[in-house]
DNA sequence: ATCAATAATTAGAATAATTCCATTTTCCTG
DNA sequence: CAGGAAAATGGAATTATTCTAATTATTGAT
């Protein structure tokens, strides 16, 4: 079952890759399939820590490539909360993040296509968005998601 | 008259400062007039470049030390877009922040009370938001606010 | 006004995250 | 399977920011 998602995220990343002229190197996948298999937000770090327990000797400088890669492939999303290390998150969906000021944890916010609708009509004429970034901070009494 | 602005913008930071125990030095109160005097969202950098013009020997640290004072009296709001340097907003009415994609240009987008009202509505039970950040990033044919 | 106590400023060193660079390795094409 | 392009690698460099220890300024009490 696992290798079942796997393979899916596979052929996504393949395709993707191509569509770009980009090759699917060990890296890449190895990345990529850590980023899916859990859903979190971690930083270039974690994922290095991550990716070490399949390929060793990968290199820190390595993950950063591999993760620009895939964040430009529109794969994964960038998410910066204040000045900390920037997170990866593998959620492609309309959504906030919610940073608990108590624990630190950060949630996904889904919103529906109403709610980014009614978000970009904030906007006075002249601004388009192409994306927009929404965070939340403060305390709740949700341990995860 | 900009000096009657001067005047009145002393004696907010005063009694900000005051308030907390804090000494209103001459560092505090020419940092807190270069940010209030200019609507934009300038760097720290930026604003040591200013405020040598009246004070040729203030470090970079002051202004850093005299920038987290003024944040933390909820005089100054801190910005950050991406990874790239923090960046100083001397509006304190609640406001979205729209990047150009094209000019790196800042522009506040205004937001009225129904507007934060809903914005906090996108939060499911249990989320209770102190404070948020919402960013817009895109095309605009607005040059400048 | 003066002095001591305390707070703030300063320059430069240190740190953290990220990017750059030069070299080596890998991958694809013919 | 050889040659060329792309990617990975380790370490140095960069950028933004924070820390540190020494000096200076401010304040409240005399």
């Amino acid at each position: 079952m696992a290798n079942c998602i796997t393979e899916n995220h596979k052929r996504t990343l393949y395709s993707a890759l191509r569509k770009k002229g980009l090759r699917p190197t060990r890296q890449r996948t190895c990345v990529y399939n850590i980023i899916m298999s859990k859903k979190d937000h971690p930083t270039a770090d974690d994922i290095l820590n991550r990716v070490r327990e399949n390929l060793p000797t990968i290199s820190l400088a390595t993950v950063y490539n591999c993760l620009e890669t895939l964040v430009d492939c529109e794969l994964v999303r960038q998410v910066n909360f204040d000045r900390s290390s920037t997170r990866f998150c593998p959620n492609l969906t309309p959504h906030a993040h919610f940073k608990c000021s108590e624990t630190g944890n950060i949630f996904d916010i889904s919103l529906d296509e109403e709610s980014v609708r009614s978000l970009k009509a904030l906007l006075p004429k002249g601004f388009k968005a192409d994306n927009f970034e929404l965070s939340f901070a403060g305390p709740t009494t949700i341990s995860s998601n």
